[in-house]
DNA sequence: CCTGAAACCTGTCTGC
DNA sequence: TGCAGACAGGTTTCAG
Protein backbone atom coordinates (compact mmCIF):
# COMPACT_ATOMS: atom_id res chain seq x y z
CA UNK A 1 0.00 0.00 0.00
CA UNK A 2 2.37 2.58 1.30
CA UNK A 3 4.34 5.40 -0.62
CA UNK A 4 5.08 8.41 0.50
CA UNK A 5 1.45 9.92 0.55
CA UNK A 6 0.24 6.80 2.04
CA UNK A 7 2.45 6.92 4.52
CA UNK A 8 2.51 10.56 5.94
CA UNK A 9 -1.42 9.72 6.12
CA UNK A 10 -1.02 7.47 8.21
CA UNK A 11 1.56 9.49 10.42
CA UNK A 12 -0.58 12.51 10.31
CA UNK A 13 -3.30 10.36 11.86
CA UNK A 14 -0.79 8.94 14.49
CA UNK A 15 -0.11 11.74 15.85
CA UNK A 16 -3.41 13.56 15.53
CA UNK A 17 -6.11 11.26 15.38
CA UNK A 18 -8.03 10.54 12.27
CA UNK A 19 -8.56 7.23 10.04
CA UNK A 20 -10.73 6.09 12.28
CA UNK A 21 -8.46 6.17 15.34
CA UNK A 22 -7.69 8.65 17.96
CA UNK A 23 -4.10 9.86 18.35
CA UNK A 24 -0.87 8.34 19.58
CA UNK A 25 0.61 10.79 21.21
CA UNK A 26 1.30 11.53 25.19
CA UNK A 27 0.30 7.36 25.52
CA UNK A 28 2.78 5.18 27.39
CA UNK A 29 3.62 1.90 26.58
CA UNK A 30 3.27 -0.94 28.82
CA UNK A 31 3.60 -4.45 26.69
CA UNK A 32 4.20 -6.06 23.07
CA UNK A 33 2.66 -9.06 21.69
CA UNK A 34 4.38 -9.91 18.67
CA UNK A 35 2.53 -12.70 16.24
CA UNK A 36 5.08 -12.97 13.51
CA UNK A 37 8.96 -13.27 14.58
CA UNK A 38 10.39 -11.63 11.53
CA UNK A 39 7.97 -8.12 11.23
CA UNK A 40 10.72 -7.08 14.49
CA UNK A 41 14.02 -6.34 12.69
CA UNK A 42 16.05 -5.33 15.89
CA UNK A 43 16.24 -5.72 18.76
CA UNK A 44 14.90 -8.90 19.65
CA UNK A 45 11.29 -9.38 21.32
CA UNK A 46 12.63 -10.07 25.23
CA UNK A 47 14.74 -6.83 24.87
CA UNK A 48 12.20 -4.88 22.61
CA UNK A 49 9.43 -5.83 25.22
CA UNK A 50 12.01 -4.80 27.93
CA UNK A 51 13.28 -1.21 26.38
CA UNK A 52 9.55 0.16 25.26
CA UNK A 53 7.55 -0.09 28.60
CA UNK A 54 7.26 2.99 30.44
CA UNK A 55 8.26 5.03 27.20
CA UNK A 56 5.55 7.85 26.06
CA UNK A 57 5.12 8.49 23.00
CA UNK A 58 6.50 12.18 22.02
CA UNK A 59 5.18 12.79 18.34
CA UNK A 60 4.63 10.85 15.03
CA UNK A 61 6.74 11.52 11.69
CA UNK A 62 7.38 9.87 8.33
CA UNK A 63 11.12 9.92 6.50
CA UNK A 64 10.70 8.36 3.02
CA UNK A 65 8.32 5.28 3.62
CA UNK A 66 9.27 4.92 7.13
CA UNK A 67 7.16 5.72 10.15
CA UNK A 68 8.95 7.26 12.96
CA UNK A 69 7.18 6.92 16.43
CA UNK A 70 9.61 8.86 19.06
CA UNK A 71 9.12 7.85 22.20
CA UNK A 72 10.87 8.70 25.44
CA UNK A 73 14.26 7.70 24.91
CA UNK A 74 13.95 5.21 21.63
CA UNK A 75 12.12 5.76 18.45
CA UNK A 76 10.21 2.85 16.77
CA UNK A 77 10.61 2.71 12.71
CA UNK A 78 8.11 1.12 10.74
CA UNK A 79 8.39 0.28 7.46
CA UNK A 80 4.94 -1.20 5.90
CA UNK A 81 6.30 -2.46 2.40
CA UNK A 82 3.17 -4.02 0.26
CA UNK A 83 0.82 -4.81 2.55
CA UNK A 84 1.36 -2.91 5.95
CA UNK A 85 -1.42 -1.06 7.55
CA UNK A 86 -1.42 0.45 11.50
CA UNK A 87 -4.49 1.19 13.48
CA UNK A 88 -5.10 2.57 17.04
CA UNK A 89 -7.31 1.02 18.60
CA UNK A 90 -9.23 -0.21 22.06
CA UNK A 91 -6.67 -3.26 23.08
CA UNK A 92 -8.73 -4.60 26.02
CA UNK A 93 -12.05 -6.12 27.05
CA UNK A 94 -14.29 -4.94 29.88
CA UNK A 95 -12.45 -7.55 32.24
CA UNK A 96 -8.77 -6.29 31.31
CA UNK A 97 -7.87 -8.86 28.85
CA UNK A 98 -6.32 -8.18 25.92
CA UNK A 99 -8.84 -8.45 22.77
CA UNK A 100 -8.26 -10.98 19.90
CA UNK A 101 -5.80 -9.69 17.42
CA UNK A 102 -6.72 -9.38 13.67
CA UNK A 103 -6.10 -12.23 11.06
CA UNK A 104 -3.52 -9.94 9.93
CA UNK A 105 -1.62 -8.29 12.77
CA UNK A 106 1.91 -9.32 13.33
CA UNK A 107 2.65 -6.62 16.05
CA UNK A 108 0.76 -4.90 18.63
CA UNK A 109 1.96 -2.15 21.10
CA UNK A 110 0.06 -1.78 24.23
CA UNK A 111 -0.48 1.35 26.14
CA UNK A 112 -1.01 1.66 30.08
CA UNK A 113 -4.70 3.07 28.99
CA UNK A 114 -5.73 0.36 27.25
CA UNK A 115 -5.17 1.54 23.85
CA UNK A 116 -2.98 -0.45 21.27
CA UNK A 117 -1.42 -0.06 18.03
CA UNK A 118 -1.61 -2.80 15.94
CA UNK A 119 0.53 -3.50 13.15
CA UNK A 120 -1.41 -5.68 10.85
CA UNK A 121 0.57 -6.85 7.47
CA UNK A 122 -0.71 -9.87 5.28
CA UNK A 123 2.05 -10.08 3.47
CA UNK A 124 4.66 -10.31 6.21
CA UNK A 125 6.96 -8.18 4.79
CA UNK A 126 6.57 -5.04 6.70
CA UNK A 127 9.80 -4.56 9.13
CA UNK A 128 9.64 -2.87 12.66
CA UNK A 129 12.64 -1.11 14.71
CA UNK A 130 13.50 -0.02 18.07
CA UNK A 131 16.25 1.99 18.25
CA UNK A 132 18.03 5.13 20.20
CA UNK A 133 19.44 6.73 17.18
CA UNK A 134 17.06 6.57 13.50
CA UNK A 135 20.43 6.90 11.63
CA UNK A 136 21.21 3.41 12.54
CA UNK A 137 18.23 2.66 10.01
CA UNK A 138 17.25 5.80 7.93
CA UNK A 139 20.73 6.85 7.23
CA UNK A 140 21.11 5.69 3.78
CA UNK A 141 18.06 7.46 2.38
CA UNK A 142 18.47 9.46 0.07
CA UNK A 143 16.74 13.42 -0.01
CA UNK A 144 13.51 14.46 0.64
CA UNK A 145 11.25 15.19 -2.05
CA UNK A 146 10.25 17.89 -0.94
CA UNK A 147 13.50 19.18 0.99
CA UNK A 148 14.12 23.00 0.08
CA UNK A 149 17.50 22.39 -0.54
CA UNK A 150 16.92 19.95 -3.43
CA UNK A 151 16.70 22.90 -6.09
CA UNK A 152 16.23 22.23 -9.22
CA UNK A 153 20.07 22.19 -9.89
CA UNK A 154 20.69 20.01 -7.37
CA UNK A 155 18.13 17.38 -8.77
CA UNK A 156 19.95 17.65 -12.27
CA UNK A 157 23.60 16.99 -10.36
CA UNK A 158 21.89 14.07 -8.98
CA UNK A 159 20.72 12.71 -12.68
CA UNK A 160 24.12 13.48 -14.29
CA UNK A 161 25.90 11.67 -11.58
CA UNK A 162 24.02 8.32 -12.33
CA UNK A 163 23.65 6.61 -16.02
CA UNK A 164 20.57 5.11 -14.92
CA UNK A 165 17.12 4.17 -16.14
CA UNK A 166 14.97 7.14 -15.31
CA UNK A 167 12.15 4.27 -13.38
CA UNK A 168 14.48 2.23 -11.62
CA UNK A 169 16.28 5.20 -10.27
CA UNK A 170 13.16 6.88 -9.06
CA UNK A 171 12.56 3.82 -7.19
CA UNK A 172 15.71 4.17 -5.52
CA UNK A 173 15.36 5.13 -1.51
CA UNK A 174 18.83 5.64 -1.79
CA UNK A 175 18.14 8.35 -4.49
CA UNK A 176 15.75 9.91 -3.59
CA UNK A 177 13.51 8.57 -0.50
CA UNK A 178 9.33 8.31 -0.79
CA UNK A 179 8.55 6.95 -4.12
CA UNK A 180 7.06 3.96 -5.37
CA UNK A 181 5.42 2.35 -8.69
CA UNK A 182 2.47 4.67 -8.34
CA UNK A 183 4.08 7.89 -8.20
CA UNK A 184 6.72 6.94 -10.37
CA UNK A 185 4.97 6.19 -13.24
CA UNK A 186 2.24 9.47 -12.63
CA UNK A 187 5.09 11.72 -12.04
CA UNK A 188 7.11 10.10 -15.46
CA UNK A 189 4.18 10.51 -17.17
CA UNK A 190 3.08 14.03 -15.95
CA UNK A 191 6.76 15.14 -16.82
CA UNK A 192 6.34 13.58 -20.25
CA UNK A 193 9.70 11.18 -20.01
CA UNK A 194 10.34 7.93 -20.92
CA UNK A 195 10.87 5.63 -18.18
CA UNK A 196 13.68 3.91 -20.03
CA UNK A 197 15.48 7.67 -20.45
CA UNK A 198 18.95 7.34 -18.91
CA UNK A 199 18.73 9.98 -16.20
CA UNK A 200 22.08 11.32 -17.32
CA UNK A 201 20.53 12.48 -20.83
CA UNK A 202 17.97 14.77 -19.17
CA UNK A 203 18.43 18.70 -19.66
CA UNK A 204 18.38 21.10 -17.09
CA UNK A 205 14.64 21.93 -18.22
CA UNK A 206 13.63 17.96 -18.62
CA UNK A 207 15.65 17.62 -14.80
CA UNK A 208 13.11 20.66 -13.60
CA UNK A 209 9.92 19.47 -15.24
CA UNK A 210 10.84 16.03 -13.15
CA UNK A 211 11.20 17.52 -10.02
CA UNK A 212 8.48 19.35 -10.21
CA UNK A 213 6.22 16.78 -11.00
CA UNK A 214 7.36 14.54 -8.81
CA UNK A 215 6.15 16.84 -5.97
CA UNK A 216 2.74 17.51 -8.00
CA UNK A 217 2.13 13.94 -7.67
CA UNK A 218 2.96 13.82 -3.99
CA UNK A 219 1.57 16.67 -3.10
CA UNK A 220 -1.50 15.70 -4.59
CA UNK A 221 -1.29 12.14 -3.15
CA UNK A 222 -1.30 13.39 0.21
CA UNK A 223 -4.19 16.11 -0.58
CA UNK A 224 -6.29 13.08 -1.31
CA UNK A 225 -5.07 11.02 1.75
CA UNK A 226 -3.11 8.50 -0.43
CA UNK A 227 -4.51 6.00 -2.93
CA UNK A 228 -6.76 3.35 -2.33
CA UNK A 229 -7.51 0.10 -3.97
CA UNK A 230 -7.54 -3.74 -3.43
CA UNK A 231 -8.48 -5.04 0.11
CA UNK A 232 -5.01 -3.70 1.49
CA UNK A 233 -5.54 0.65 1.83
CA UNK A 234 -8.59 2.33 2.59
CA UNK A 235 -9.63 6.24 2.97
CA UNK A 236 -7.77 7.64 0.98
CA UNK A 237 -9.25 9.04 -2.82
CA UNK A 238 -5.77 9.15 -5.45
CA UNK A 239 -6.62 6.46 -7.12
CA UNK A 240 -9.54 7.98 -8.92
CA UNK A 241 -6.69 10.63 -9.99
CA UNK A 242 -4.34 7.98 -11.95
CA UNK A 243 -3.06 9.72 -15.19
CA UNK A 244 -1.70 6.28 -16.24
CA UNK A 245 -1.44 3.75 -13.59
CA UNK A 246 -3.26 0.49 -13.73
CA UNK A 247 -4.58 2.14 -16.74
CA UNK A 248 -3.44 -0.13 -19.60
CA UNK A 249 -5.40 0.06 -22.45
CA UNK A 250 -7.37 2.95 -21.53
CA UNK A 251 -6.88 6.93 -23.01
CA UNK A 252 -3.91 8.61 -22.19
CA UNK A 253 -5.76 11.76 -20.67
CA UNK A 254 -3.43 14.32 -22.22
CA UNK A 255 -3.38 12.85 -25.98
CA UNK A 256 -6.08 9.62 -25.83
CA UNK A 257 -3.69 7.53 -27.32
CA UNK A 258 -4.11 3.85 -25.33
CA UNK A 259 -1.70 3.76 -22.60
CA UNK A 260 1.13 1.05 -22.54
CA UNK A 261 1.93 -1.36 -19.87
CA UNK A 262 6.13 -3.34 -19.74
CA UNK A 263 7.78 -4.74 -17.08
CA UNK A 264 11.28 -2.14 -15.92
CA UNK A 265 13.27 -3.73 -13.11
CA UNK A 266 10.88 -6.04 -12.40
CA UNK A 267 8.52 -3.65 -11.84
CA UNK A 268 4.71 -3.30 -13.66
CA UNK A 269 5.53 0.38 -15.65
CA UNK A 270 2.33 2.19 -17.34
CA UNK A 271 3.04 5.27 -19.97
CA UNK A 272 2.16 6.96 -23.23
CA UNK A 273 4.14 6.78 -26.14
CA UNK A 274 2.85 9.71 -27.67
CA UNK A 275 3.53 11.64 -24.17
CA UNK A 276 6.70 10.05 -23.14
CA UNK A 277 8.88 9.36 -26.37
CA UNK A 278 11.65 7.32 -26.05
CA UNK A 279 13.89 9.83 -27.61
CA UNK A 280 14.36 13.44 -26.53
C1' DC B 1 28.57 1.19 -11.09
C1' DC B 2 24.56 -0.90 -13.41
C1' DT B 3 20.90 -4.45 -14.56
C1' DG B 4 18.21 -8.44 -13.89
C1' DA B 5 16.66 -12.40 -11.29
C1' DA B 6 15.32 -14.46 -7.11
C1' DA B 7 13.69 -14.36 -2.53
C1' DC B 8 10.67 -12.92 1.16
C1' DC B 9 4.90 -13.79 1.69
C1' DT B 10 -0.27 -14.01 1.02
C1' DG B 11 -4.39 -12.75 -1.32
C1' DT B 12 -7.09 -11.75 -5.52
C1' DC B 13 -8.35 -12.11 -10.06
C1' DT B 14 -8.45 -14.25 -14.78
C1' DG B 15 -8.74 -17.79 -17.90
C1' DC B 16 -9.10 -22.59 -19.17
C1' DT C 1 -16.23 -25.64 -9.53
C1' DG C 2 -11.28 -26.29 -9.57
C1' DC C 3 -6.87 -25.03 -10.47
C1' DA C 4 -2.76 -22.98 -12.51
C1' DG C 5 -0.72 -18.70 -13.38
C1' DA C 6 -0.22 -13.80 -13.28
C1' DC C 7 -0.12 -10.00 -10.52
C1' DA C 8 0.27 -6.84 -6.39
C1' DG C 9 1.70 -0.21 -3.49
C1' DG C 10 8.75 -2.87 -1.49
C1' DT C 11 13.39 -4.07 -0.44
C1' DT C 12 17.56 -6.98 -0.15
C1' DT C 13 20.92 -9.99 -1.99
C1' DC C 14 23.48 -12.01 -5.43
C1' DA C 15 25.21 -13.06 -10.20
C1' DG C 16 26.93 -11.24 -14.46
Amino acid sequence: MPELPEVETIARALRDGGRGGPPLTGRVAAGVALAWERTLADPPAAEFALRLAGQEVLGVERRGKFLVIRFTRDALLIHLRMSGDLRVEPGLDADGQPLPPGPYDRLAVYFEDGHRLSFSDARKFGRAWLVSDPAYVLGGLGPEPFDPALTPDAFHQMLRQRKRLLKPLLLDQTFLAGLGNIYTDEALHTAGLHPTRLSHTLSEAESARLLDAIRGVLQEGIRRNGASFDWVYRGGEFQNNFRVYQRTGSPCPVCGHPVERTVIGQRGTHYCPICQPREV
